[in-house]
DNA sequence: GGGCGCGATCATCAATCTGTCATAATGCGC
DNA sequence: GCGCATTATGACAGATTGATGATCGCGCCC
């Protein structure tokens, strides 16, 4: 699941397939599933950039799937958004009880929709354009292209997402363990000592731009991007 | 029963063994029990380090053998880690009310376990996110990060968390007991004088700033982080 | 089938951290 | 000032931890 997904979670066919259209549309990559059950598995990968759940769902309901995504350290932060059928106020209530960070009621317009997204991810410090920046160093989320300056760099895959998760919380260090998790997605079996050979990976792609000092290492703890190391 | 052990008591095969495997690839050793009864016989051997407890067990409860562990003096100050399906607040508060240290709740991904069990025997509460300031000296527990003004201040990871342990405590002494519990953890051997060449050494990565002298030295007791020789 | 890119591991080397000691310096009571 | 107790400091050997290059396997495309 790439991470400028949006993780829909909607049993109803037809609202999924009209949702994926629109969000498709908007530039965002759509990681539908039909239950909460479905839902927490697809989380078990790289994490999306924000999960859209629907209030009424078979099995585990969205309220009750929000819960647990704020309950669980590595989802709490997702922005969530809640599709509702009614506008009642005790749903309301429940639903920013359970954590959701926004709610739309049916019918909806798609365009209110996106716009709502929109204003979350700006929230959570995703720019609307969908590019990152730092410095020189910029990483565009929906086209899957770094760049210093004008010039691409290019990088596999997971030096990607390991950049991006980075760019996403600079100054935070991440251990490893995070980094798998995040990067990797969780319950996968990967050497902690991996995350070192890919941030080597990382920063020997940066390298030429002078950028590879953005990457830092934390002794004893993990990485960090540093903002800092830009400028010198 | 070495003193790296976990005590496993979990029915359910499948899970034990995954459990086991994931544990002793992080370097533990494990002692697996099917039921309360075996892990209580098991522990009237060497004890182990920490104790993983599945919430629902054939026979004697999780929360019973965790309540039994609580109320021998024996094995009162074991860590104890709770496995639960559900995360239900009811549950949590029981699972707390017996005297579990955290608890996990299923699925849950092996690493974070390994994190949460590493913590415990840490005996580290969760590291606080946020900021902490002493005038122009800042330490940042997210990012792993000390500065003074805008520049970063390099420091091992020890030195690092004694900083922290100080900061969050400023104008008070410790003794260097308390030190060493808190800063190297308990169950650790280490001669007292040890704590005198790390501030040694911290007082040496402040000093560029000027804040070296932050660090007082109170005699025949030990050391208290001063923010009145912050201003000096 | 055979390159090719990518990802995971491993072995090895280098950096640095750590705990301890010996010794110097300092503070304190008298 | 003296002597004792306590702390500061420099040096060091061993232990950790991170960086790096090489290797192997896998899926993909030609």
């Amino acid at each position: 699941m790439p991470t400028n997904t949006v993780l829909l979670v909607e049993d109803d066919t037809d609202i999924r397939e009209m949702l994926t259209f629109s969000l498709q549309r908007a530039g965002f990559e759509v990681a539908p599933a039909e239950t909460a059950e479905q839902a927490l598995e697809m989380l078990d990968g790289p994490l999306p950039a924000l999960v859209i759940i629907d209030w009424m769902l078979p099995g585990m309901s969205g309220v009750e799937l929000a819960r647990r995504l704020r309950r669980d350290p590595l989802t709490k932060d997702l922005p969530t958004l809640m599709l509702t059928a009614r506008g009642e106020e005790a749903d309301k209530l429940k639903s920013f009880d359970a954590g959701i960070d926004d709610y739309v009621t049916k019918p909806f317009s798609p365009r209110e929709l996106i716009a709502r997204i929109k204003a979350l991810l700006r929230r959570n410090g995703e720019p609307e354009d969908g590019v990152l920046a730092l410095g020189r160093l910029t990483l565009d989320t929906r086209g899957h292209q770094v760049s210093v300056g004008e010039k691409p760099v290019r990088m596999s895959p997971t030096e990607f997402r390991l950049l991006e998760l980075l760019m996403r919380n600079p100054d935070r260090a991440f251990d490893r363990g995070q980094l798998l998790d995040r990067v990797w997605g969780r319950n996968v079996y990967v050497e902690e000592r991996t995350v070192d050979v890919h941030v080597l990976r990382l920063r020997r792609a940066l390298s030429p731009f002078g950028m590879d000092k953005t990457v830092e290492t934390v002794r004893g703890v993990g990485y960090r991007l540093s903002p800092q190391a830009t400028a010198c």
